[in-house]
DNA sequence: CTGGCAATAT
DNA sequence: TATATTGCCA
C-alpha cells in the first residue's frame, strides 16, 4: 500500500494493451479461480460454528464484494465526509462507503461504559442488506452502479441504550439552546448517523422534556466531563471538515469527542433492543415517563 | 440552508 | 410502536 505504482505512461487503462506485460506481473503469484474459495462458502464449518456460538455468517454475495471493495478504495483515497468543497461526483461517493462501512462493521457499540446493562444486542443478529436486488445491475446496464449506492436507502435507525444515551450525554451538554440537530449529529459522532435521525429524535426527546420538568438543561455546560468516562484516543479524524468561517465552539473540544460507533440499523425485526423498550406503563411518544434513563445511566 | 413542529407515512 | 418523511413556517 505504500508503494505508488507509476500510472504515468502506462496507466491509461482503456488506451492500448501495451500495459499488459504490467498486468501479469501483476497477477503473477496470485492464486487461480480455482484455488480460491467460493463466495457461498463457509470458511468456518457450520458445526464448529454452533460449538462455538458462533453466529452464522450470511452468504456473500457480488454485490457484497462491490460494496467492500468499494470501501476499500475509498479508505486509500479520501476519508472525507461530504462536504459542500469536496469533489466528489468522480467515482467514489462518500455515502455509499460510509453505508458499506456501517453494515461490514456492526455494532460495535459495546465497548464503552463496562456498567452499561448487558443488553443482548450483540445476540449475534447480523442486519442484512437492503437492497435485495441481488442481480447486479451494473452487469445488466453497466451504468448507474454508483448512483445507485447513494439512492439506496437506509435501513431505519434503531435507537439503542447506548445510542440514546450518547444522544442525552450531548444534548445535556449542549443545553437546550445548542442542542440542535446538526451539532448533535456532530458531536455524537456516530457513524451512518444523518441529521434526519437526529431532528426525528430530538423531537420526540423535546416532547417528553416538556412533561418531564426539572430534566432541562439551559445552557452549555462547561464544566462537566461527560464525555470523560468515554475513553478518547484516535478518530480527531474529519472534525476539520467545517468551513473555516465557522466559528469552533467550546464544546467542539476534540478530547470531548467520544468514540465512534456505528449506527445500528435493521430492516424490519431482529435482536435490536431499543433504548425505551419497557414492557407496559406510562410512556410517551416512546419514552418512559418515570425514569427512562435509569438502566443507561 | 437549518431548525422546529405537527401531521402523516412506513 | 418506533422511526422517517413531509410540509410549512421562522
Amino acid at each position: 500500500m505504500g508503494k505508488e505504482v507509476d500510472v504515468s505512461d502506462a496507466g491509461i487503462v482503456g488506451g492500448g494493451g501495451s500495459d499488459d506485460g504490467r498486468i501479469l506481473d501483476w497477477e503473477d503469484g496470485l492464486p487461480s479461480g480455482d484455488d480460491l474459495a467460493p463466495l457461498s462458502m463457509h470458511l468456518v464449518p457450520p458445526e464448529l460454528a454452533s460449538a462455538f456460538s458462533i453466529p452464522p455468517a450470511d452468504i456473500k454475495t457480488m454485490l457484497d464484494v462491490h460494496r467492500a471493495s468499494q470501501q476499500t478504495i475509498y479508505s486509500l483515497t479520501a476519508h472525507h465526509k461530504p462536504t459542500a468543497s469536496s469533489q466528489v461526483n468522480g467515482s467514489l461517493k462518500p455515502f455509499a462507503s460510509s453505508a458499506a462501512e456501517k453494515e461490514n462493521c456492526l455494532m460495535d457499540l459495546e465497548a464503552e461504559d463496562p456498567d452499561e446493562s448487558p443488553l443482548s444486542e450483540a445476540s449475534g443478529r447480523l442486519p442484512e442488506f437492503g437492497a435485495e436486488e441481488a442481480v447486479d445491475s451494473s452487469a445488466l446496464h453497466g451504468e448507474n452502479s454508483v448512483d445507485d449506492q447513494r439512492a439506496l436507502k437506509r435501513p431505519r435507525l434503531v435507537w439503542t441504550p447506548q445510542l440514546h444515551k450518547r444522544f442525552v450525554d450531548v444534548v445535556t451538554h449542549l443545553g437546550t439552546k445548542n442542542a440542535v440537530p446538526k451539532t448533535i449529529m456532530q458531536l455524537m459522532n456516530v457513524d451512518g448517523l444523518t441529521r434526519e435521525n437526529v431532528a426525528s429524535h430530538l423531537q420526540k426527546y423535546r416532547l417528553y422534556l416538556k412533561r418531564m420538568p426539572g430534566f432541562s438543561n439551559e445552557g452549555p455546560s462547561s464544566s462537566d466531563h461527560i464525555f470523560a468516562s468515554t475513553t478518547v484516543q484516535q478518530n480527531l479524524h474529519e472534525q476539520s471538515s467545517l468551513p473555516p468561517n465557522s466559528r469552533r465552539m467550546p464544546y467542539t473540544v476534540p478530547s470531548m469527542i467520544p468514540m465512534p460507533i456505528y449506527a445500528f440499523q435493521h430492516q424490519q425485526s431482529n435482536g435490536a433492543v431499543p433504548f425505551n423498550n419497557r414492557q407496559g406503563g406510562a410512556s410517551y411518544h416512546g419514552f418512559d415517563a418515570h425514569d427512562p434513563y435509569a438502566a443507561n445511566n
